[in-house]
DNA sequence: CGGTATCCAAGAAGATACTG
DNA sequence: CAGTATCTTCTTGGATACCG
């Protein structure tokens, strides 16, 4: 929990919903893919936040990219052994998330209803 | 992957690095910790962060708030059964980074080193 | 196809001050 | 102590246009 403990920095990295999908959805695909596949595996992403977060993953070494220089150009993107392990973590935390939603949007209506019934003291 | 599939709003709510901080240090801490004391335990979160933070996991029914009605008031945070499980994949994505970030580091020296060799092809 | 660049709106995050 | 309120700043994200 150190401020100048460089591990913050690949916490903060795994700690996005982008990074999470993109590890995900590599993992899930068990092969490269292209960036439009990508994009159309990922729900919301726009181009911008896609090459932002490869980009970022390349730089970790998570992701490879492979330019194949054909006429319509062909980018794929696959995992490297490093952010295989890292897809686990990600797999997990949606399996978790899968397994406990009901658990989840359970507590927050209950959160909700105990805030509705007690708004304001009234003046 | 589906966008209206609710786990995906659980795995937002973990995809954010306060959360995972928090679940972190109480259970790091292994029992309730105070405000201020949280405050304290995360270099670098403000008092709205950890605020918003701590009323979000509160609501997802991951933490637990306990309120002392003393003088100087004592308010603790704890982690709920569910929580202690969410903080597991915390642990987790922590101990991976920390065993990782040598290779991380590396990988991001030689994807600035490349950038560097090959920044424009000079006209 | 696979980007990059730019603009702009909206929301998240930070700093600061104040309150029960 | 444990927040809330407010203000400002930074980042996100969408839309659009254009390049290799």
């Amino acid at each position: 929990m150190d401020t100048d403990c460089p591990s913050r920095t690949v916490v903060e990295v795994l700690a996005n919903k982008w990074v999470l999908y993109v590890l995900g959805s590599l993992r899930e695909h068990a092969g490269p893919m292209r960036f439009n596949q990508l994009g159309r595996a990922l729900p919301g992403v726009t181009q911008k936040m896609l090459t932002q977060t490869l980009r970022t993953l390349e730089r970790d070494g998570l992701v490879s990219r492979k330019v194949y220089p054909t006429v319509p150009p062909r980018v794929e993107y696959g995992l490297t052994p490093l952010g295989c392990e890292a897809a686990l973590l990600s797999v997990a935390i949606g399996e978790w998330a899968l397994s406990h939603v009901g658990q989840i949007l359970a507590a927050r209506e209950s959160f909700a209803a105990a805030a509705t019934t007690t708004p304001e003291p009234l003046d």
